[in-house]
DNA sequence: CGACAAAAAGACCTTTTTATCCTCATTGAC
DNA sequence: GTCAATGAGGATAAAAAGGTCTTTTTGTCG
């Protein structure tokens, strides 16, 4: 329902707003979310198009937010990768008056209805650590952040480390 | 949000439901519908399979439904083509416990869970013609029927497709 | 300035979804 | 029993989604 694309950009979007300020490379971003890194990068594109997030290239360049991630919502991140899609008008062509459709397209169309005011209501702040909650990205009780000393190599120790729900940088 | 796949499911559900205990044709149905019939035949096989639809060959053979159409919901059309996939855990192999999603994919989820509610609860018949409301299928106040009679030669404004003579063997 | 790091862009490949075709098996009417 | 209508099923093809690779552009820093 949710396609991989959209999951992709979610988990990009919170990553970023992770790092407060601090420019992700794709290629962090990559590794951090599991994306496929090239694939990420094309995403990453469509992002800085629909000005979810400012690139900066070259060195010490990655992405960035655009605006505070109270001012970002689910929905925003969507229709930067692809547009959510209601139904408007009978996809049959027969007998299409402007906002009556039929019970069956009807009641699909309230539950996109539904989906759509979630997504739109929930901001990216939202989706980030909370006290008594689980860690954003599914890291029990600690947070995935670039390590921005051990550049080449290594990627994060991910030693199931105590649970310090507090976000350090 | 809802694959393409699903919605002919749908369609041709309630076309079969509308015609109530008369046998409706994969050709008729597809005409109907305005589903591709090659296709149409596929996912009757998969209806009938997940027992949606009893089927019948030979002549005025046909799809019937197996239950009444109060007992079938929504969902159970979407099972019947393809699961409804849920997030049961988390995407990324991390710190997996059973139930404890991050605000991300809990929010997704949850989104997920009241479109899953929403299509369980809606049963086949409520999608059928009701006073006051737009026919199903959305043609404004007419039910599109199969003319039974009119079965062997030509019939209706076909969209330019002339009936083909079948090869015989 | 020149070397290097990073995103942008676009060409290409792979997998999944959607759609078609053709032959066989079943069934009811006569 | 014969015949034509009808679904079943496999093989194939086209389109879209997902994913990879290479080159170019733009920026930072020594």
């Amino acid at each position: 329902m949710i396609s991989q694309t959209v999951e992709y950009a979610l988990r990009a979007i919170v990553t970023i707003a992770q790092h407060e300020g601090v420019p992700c490379t794709a290629q962090k971003i990559a590794e951090i979310t599991q994306v496929p890194a090239p694939y990420l990068s094309k995403m990453m594109q469509g992002m800085a198009r629909a000005n979810l997030v400012v690139s900066k290239r070259g060195l010490h360049g990655g992405f960035v937010l655009t605006k505070d991630a109270t001012e970002t919502t689910i929905l925003d991140v969507i229709e930067a990768v692809e547009p959510f899609q209601r139904i408007r008008e009978c996809p049959l062509g027969i007998g299409s008056h402007e906002g009556a459709l039929c019970p069956l397209h009807r009641r699909l169309d309230n539950a996109m209805e539904t989906v759509e005011a979630s997504f739109r209501d929930a901001t990216i702040a939202e989706l980030l650590s909370q006290p008594g909650s689980v860690s954003p990205l599914c890291d029990e009780g600690q947070i995935v952040t670039i390590d921005l000393a051990s550049s080449s190599t290594d990627t994060a120790t991910k030693t199931s480390t105590p649970r310090k729900p507090k976000q350090k940088k």
